[in-house]
DNA sequence: GGCGAATATTTAACTTCTTCAAGTATTGAT
DNA sequence: ATCAATACTTGAAGAAGTTAAATATTCGCC
C-alpha cells in the first residue's frame, strides 16, 4: 500500500484489445482524433474515449494542445491523441560478426543517442558482457530519464523464436539453441525481445516507416546476404520451419551459377557482395580486388564490370518481381549495405522488376535507398516497443 | 409470431466469435470435444459449452453417441462435437470459358450430386442463364432436402473481389467490372458468394483436405495456365493490386522464352500446357502435335519430348521453391488439369523443389497428385460453406 | 452577441460475451 | 463402495463494447 491507500500503479498499459488497438494506431498513424480511430478500427467512438483514457492516465498518450489542433469546417475541432515520445525509451542492439551497434529510442522509435562495441569473442557469455557493456554506454551516452528505459531488443541474423527468445541458430556466431531472451534479461535487468535482424528491420518500418498503414508490406536487404521481410495481412510472415523471405535463394537464372546452398542461379549467388567481387576480379584479373574497388571501377566506366552490376540488379530485380507477384505487398523498399552503390544498382532493379512484375503488381512501389547501420539497432528497439504495446 | 408463441427460430447461424470459432474448429478438425476446443482456441471451457448450445440447438452441430466415443484412461468420457452434414447444402459452380462444372455439396463439403453444363455465349445474361439452369440440374440430381440448399458458390479464374462478388476482370469472358454476386443473387435466389478459383480451390484444400490445420499453406495449380493459392497466418492471401499467388510468371530462367506476359523465362512459358505443346512441336517437327499426343510420346520413350517435359518439371519445382522461401508454407499441395501427365512431372518437380529450398524449407512436405475437374467446384462450395461459418 | 448547424467527445444504461468458481456427471481403479 | 480423474454445466460476476442522449466547441449567419 502507497502512503495515500491507492494501490501501486500498474506498469504497463492496458492489455484490452480496443486499448492495444488503440495505442498501435495513434503510435503509428501519428496524432489521431477519436472519431477518427473510431472508424479506422471499427470500435464506436465511446469506446475510443474509454480505451484511451487510462492510456493518456499512464502518460502514454497526450491530447495535442488547441493550437496544434487541425480542422477547418464547423463543429467542434477534435482533440487528436498522440504518443508521448518520452513516457518510455527502448535500448536495441544488432549483434554482427565483430561489433555490436546500439541505440537508444522513444516511444517513437526516434533514436536518441547511439554506441558501438567491437566484438572478439562470438562466446555466449562474452557476447552477453559486451551487450551488458554496450547499455551501459548507452544508457552513459542518454540524455534523457534512465529510469524509464527497461526494455531491451536484441536483432542477429540467423533462425531466431520471436515468442521464446530462443536463438535456434545463428550462423556467423555459431551458435544452436541459446536462450538469449533469458540470459540477456538475467544479465541486464531488462525485459528482453529478441528477433532475426531483418524481420526486425522490416517491423520497424512497418510501423515507424514507410510501411506503416499497408496491409502487406516487403523489406528486401541487400548486401553479403540477400534478404527480405515480409508483413501478410498485417502480420509479420514467419514461415513454418524457420524460413521465410530467403529471397537470396530464388532461382533466377536456369545457366546460372552454382550457389554455396546447394542451388544453381540463386539471387545471391549472383548479387551478394561475395558473388559481385568474384565476378569483378574474374572480368578485370585482379584476383585481390575489393568490393570498394569494384564499385569505384564501375562508376568509372569500366564497361565489364559494370555488366557485373547490371546482371546484379537484374537478379535482385527479378526476386522482387517473385514477392510482388506472390504475395502482393502494398509497397516494397529495398535497403541493406550492398546499396551504397545504390547508383549502380537502381535503375536495373526498376527494370528488371517492371518487367517481370505481372499486371497489376507493376503498380507496386519501390523505394530504393540505402539504410544507415544505425537503422538495424533501431529495428531491434522497434520490436521492443511492439512488446510493450501488443500484450 | 409462431402458434406456440416462440420466436420464429433464427436461419444461421450464431455469428459470436466464440460461436464463429467453435464452428469451425469442429468443422475442419472433426469431432472435438469441449476440452480439446478449449484448449484448441484459448477460451475456457465453460465458454465453449455456452458457444455450442446455440450451434446444437440450431442443428449444426451433435454430439457423438456414447458408443462413438473415444477415450482410454480414468475420468468421465468426452462426448465429442461433431457437425451435421446434412444441416444444410451448397451448390458450387466453377465457370470455365466453354462449360460450368456443378456440384451439390454438404456442410463438411462432401459432393453429394454434380451436373454439366456447355456454355456457347459468354455474355453475362447467358452465363447468368445457364448458371440458373445448372442449378435446377444439380437440385434434380440431389437426393437430399431441396429446401436445406440456401446457397451458391461461384469460382472463375480472373481478379475478382470475394466480398462484394464483383468480377474486376476476366480474361476469358472479357468480362469487366460485373456484378456477379448480385446478378446471380437475383436471378437465382441464393445467396452468392464468388471467388477466384484458384483462391476457392485453396480455400476448400486448407478448410477439408490437406491443408487443415496448416497456419500456412499453398496450393499450386498446373495446367494451361500455372497459378497458386496461398494461406499465411491463417488467412487467404489477397495481393494489394489484386495479384497474389502469380507462380506462372516467376522468372526462372534469364536465358528462357518470352512470355506473353512480358517477362522473360516465366515459369509459365516453359510448364504451361502452351508452352509443352509448343515445344514438343518443335522438338518432333509435328506442327499439328495436341498436348495428349505429346504425353503419349514422352510415355513412349521419346527422349526430346521427355526432355520437354523434364524442363518442364524443374520450372515447377523452382517456382514451388520460391513459395517455399519467400512464405515457408506448412505444406505444398501440387495439383490441376496438367497432372494427368502427373507421371512425367512429379520426379523432376521434386527434384528441382530440393534443389531450390533453402534449408529447413526443404522439409516442406509436397503433395503432388491430379484433381478431378469437379474439384473446382467443391472449392466454390467451400467457399459459400466458409461465408455461412464465418460472419 | 446570439442562434443554429455541424462535429467531437463524454456519459450512462444496457447487452453480450467470457471467465471464475463451484457443482454435477461418468468412468476406471482399488 | 469409494476415490481419483476427467469432462461438462451452471450461475454469479466482470469486462468490453454498443446505443442513445447529453455536453462541448466551433463556424456561419443574422
Amino acid at each position: 500500500m502507497f502512503p495515500g491507500g491507492e494501490v501501486e500503479p500498474v506498469a504497463g498499459p492496458p492489455a484490452a484489445p480496443a486499448a492495444t488497438a488503440v495505442f498501435a494506431a495513434v503510435l503509428t498513424e501519428g496524432p489521431v482524433s477519436r472519431v477518427a480511430l473510431a472508424r479506422r478500427l471499427g470500435l464506436s467512438s465511446a469506446a475510443v474515449t474509454k480505451a484511451a483514457r487510462p492510456l493518456i492516465d499512464r502518460g502514454y498518450l497526450h491530447e495535442l494542445a488547441a493550437t496544434e489542433r487541425t480542422g477547418p469546417g464547423a463543429g467542434r475541432p477534435a482533440s487528436p491523441l498522440a504518443v508521448r515520445a518520452d513516457r518510455e525509451f527502448f535500448l536495441g542492439v544488432k549483434i554482427t560478426a565483430d561489433e555490436l551497434i546500439g541505440v537508444v529510442c522513444d516511444l517513437r522509435a526516434q533514436v536518441r543517442a547511439t554506441a558501438r562495441r567491437p566484438l572478439t569473442d562470438p562466446g555466449v557469455e562474452a557476447v552477453l558482457t559486451e551487450v551488458n557493456r554496450l547499455a551501459d554506454d548507452l544508457l552513459d551516452g542518454f540524455a534523457g530519464d534512465r529510469t524509464r528505459v527497461r526494455r531491451l531488443g536484441l536483432a542477429l541474423s540467423g533462425d531466431i523464436d520471436r515468442t521464446t527468445g530462443l536463438v535456434r541458430y545463428s550462423p556467423f556466431l555459431h551458435w544452436r539453441d541459446v536462450s538469449l531472451g533469458r540470459l540477456a534479461a538475467q544479465r541486464t535487468g531488462f525485459t528482453v525481445t529478441v528477433e532475426n535482424d531483418v524481420k526486425a528491420l522490416t517491423a520497424a518500418e512497418h510501423w515507424f516507416g514507410e510501411g506503416v498503414g499497408a496491409e502487406s508490406f516487403a523489406l528486401v536487404t541487400v548486401g553479403t546476404g540477400i534478404g527480405c521481410g515480409l508483413v501478410v495481412n498485417g502480420r509479420l510472415v514467419s514461415g513454418s520451419y524457420g524460413v521465410a523471405g530467403e529471397i537470396g535463394h530464388l532461382a533466377v537464372d536456369a545457366t546460372g551459377p552454382d550457389c554455396h546452398c546447394g542451388g544453381r542461379g540463386c539471387v545471391e549467388s549472383i548479387a551478394g557482395t561475395d558473388a559481385i567481387v568474384a565476378q569483378a576480379r574474374d572480368r578485370t584479373g585482379r584476383p585481390d580486388l575489393t568490393i570498394d574497388e569494384a564499385v569505384a571501377l564501375a562508376r568509372g566506366g569500366h564497361e565489364q564490370v559494370r555488366a557485373v552490376f547490371t546482371r546484379a540488379g537484374s537478379a535482385i530485380g527479378c526476386g522482387i518481381a517473385a514477392v510482388a507477384n506472390l504475395v502482393g505487398p502494398t509497397r516494397i523498399v529495398v535497403s541493406g549495405e550492398g546499396l551504397a552503390a545504390y547508383d549502380l544498382f537502381d535503375s536495373h532493379i526498376r527494370a528488371s522488376f517492371e518487367r517481370q512484375a505481372f499486371g497489376a503488381a507493376a503498380r507496386c512501389p519501390l523505394s530504393i535507398r540505402p539504410l544507415p547501420f544505425e537503422e538495424w539497432a533501431r529495428g531491434a528497439a522497434a520490436v521492443s516497443i511492439q512488446s510493450l504495446v501488443l500484450p
